[in-house]
DNA sequence: CTGAAAGCGCTTACAG
DNA sequence: CTGAAAGCGCTTACAG
């Protein structure tokens, strides 16, 4: 098949074919202009002779590597894994690759660990996700390398870098608003930690949804946390010690909620009988702890998918240019009400 | 810095520090035969111009991608993001990157993925996770493209494909004699799915340390699991309801044993005071349930690390043939004795 | 210890 | 609608 016994080649299949290359090269790119039987022809001994193009070849002189980094830091988040699900599946969709870069926040030598990836791999495009799409360092390392970046709920959204996120302060509204239709009244609040913009963002919308009700935050009835079991139990042990106990506890992420969980049970008090548990996430294990979590769904692989596709997008000469409002991608959410809240 | 305002070249390189390109590319690939003076030299334009080699000309002229490959199944697993992990660590150290790509074992173009990426990228090495790595089809695709793998944890070991495991038959043995040295003589033991290696071998482990005690395996205290919370709650249901109830529990994965916890719970039943409970993984979550679970620690970022190095040694051509039983590594495991078993 | 030449397998202008 | 030429930026033989 191939003249020299390797792979077969683009040579191959023009020769077989009975055009130039250029013409096979134009239909494998879909360009416009190519006879149909042409066309045809050349795909039929593409087929035959089962040729894929070289990613490094046509790397080396088209200037695309056809490959999407993805930059992480923790990988164990489900968000991170939920992030690279939806990205792969994409980008085997579109023909492109991910190629995956697990960095610390605070090495270093984290510009080094950057350009090096870059400069080496030239990926078509970056998805960051947090913390890392928030780290001025990371963000300017890959400006000045002139890779296309979508930041993937960052902190706050920059001037012309595309990002990709959910409605947080929203759908804490909608989490605070079942809570409050539920009969509540005293519900308790665990806040993430300052450094995670998702945390004023949640809290915010919680607050939104009682002033809305008429009521207003009560200060002993909001503990802070840091988006970890741990923290989510100590801070129900407080709250359930109070003299006058809160009926619901809404915590700002599923690890936290699933303390609050293990908390109350350990103090024998009934979930959801004598107090309903919201988080935020849907986290794998929300819906397998008993009682079943209500709790957010984000939509991280849909999210992920959309961050490919704008950098895929961003390749083409015609796309290079996203007015500032296509830039920021803000994608729909679902409230998942399970067995952990109930009426009072 | 570089003739055409671009990032630099070898070119670039090799006029400023005076030399050829092939000098440079023998700095650069530690290349032996290279005066110190002019190692010297070169690395300091090197650094100067911050000058790295595109590795898609790599890639072209030299044959090798400097890509290694990780297959993975289920992306949520724990097992497959320590994997990750750690080899993108050691891909790192070594000039390396990792591709990622999640194939669903059972897909009907499974062959065809895996040769659109193996044809486009020409990974120099492919890691495969359970079960693609027990997937018939995946690896005579992959032998087929001449594609070096490493197999993860393979159910078995094949003739000339390398891989890397730990000992979870004697892994299992522990545990049990654990559980026996506390006093246990009513030991249930659930087990993994009959598709899952590890299963079997787990179970093995535990037969094998009832045996050397005297033992023998009791039928009414062998469960039936798959290896998810659901099953290890539901199977610990019917342990825990027999008249004559185990004392120990070795659910012969995390995800049950925390299914084994809940059930426990639920029933009243105080572990590890009335119930001792084991696990098998370590996972994340082990040890932040109530009590922390007692479980085996398995190497994964190691494994993985080993894998990177099988692959990336194999390109040299001094070691290409490893002797079969180089072939097979086995890493050292770790029992982790926390707070849910407790003699009785 | 060092270098000049050829070539890897594509795409990009440029013609026609 | 199609093609011949040049070139992307490296490494691989091959010389000396």
């Amino acid at each position: 098949m191939s003249a020299r016994g390797g792979s077969p080649t683009i040579v191959d299949v023009a020769r077989e074919a009975g055009v130039s290359i250029k013409t096979v090269s134009r239909v494998l790119n879909h360009e416009p202009g190519v006879h149909e039987s042409t066309r045809d022809q050349v795909l039929k001994v593409v087929e035959a002779l089962r040729y894929r193009p070289k990613q490094s070849a046509r790397s080396l002189a088209g200037g695309r590597s056809f490959l999407i980094g993805l930059l992480y830091y923790d990988p164990s988040a489900a968000f991170v894994g939920s992030v690279q699900q939806g990205a792969t599946v994409r980008c085997r969709e579109l023909g492109y690759h991910l190629v995956v870069e697990s960095l610390h926040n605070d090495a270093p030598d984290l510009r080094q660990q950057i350009d090096r990836m870059v400069m080496a791999l030239r990926p078509d495009g970056m998805i960051l996700t947090p913390p890392l799409c928030d780290n001025p360092e990371v963000l300017s390392a890959l400006r000045e390398s002139g890779t296309p970046c979508v930041l993937m709920s960052p902190e706050r959204d920059l001037r012309g870098v595309p990002s990709v996120r959910m409605d947080d302060v929203h759908a804490a509204e909608e989490i605070t608003n079942l809570l409050l239709s539920l009969g509540h009244q005293r519900i308790a609040f665990i806040k993430g930690p300052a450094d995670q913009s998702a945390s004023g963002m949640r809290y915010q919308g919680f607050v939104n949804a009682l002033h809305a009700h008429g009521f207003k935050p009560d200060p002993e009835l909001l503990q802070q946390g840091a988006f970890t079991f741990e923290s989510g139990r100590d801070a129900a042990h407080q709250l359930l010690s109070r003299r006058q106990r809160p009926t619901a506890v809404f915590a700002s992420n599923d690890d936290m909620a699933l303390g609050v969980l293990a908390a109350a049970q350990r103090l024998g008090l009934p979930v959801p009988g004598e107090l309903s548990v919201a988080g935020f996430d849907d986290s794998p294990t929300a819906a397998l702890v008993w009682p079943p979590l209500t709790t957010v769904r984000q939509p991280v692989a849909e999210m992920a998918r959309a961050a490919v596709e704008m950098l895929v997008s961003v390749q083409r000469p015609d796309m290079a240019t996203l007015e500032e409002h296509e830039l920021h991608k803000v994608l729909p959410h679902e409230l998942v009400v399970r067995d952990s809240t109930r009426a009072r």
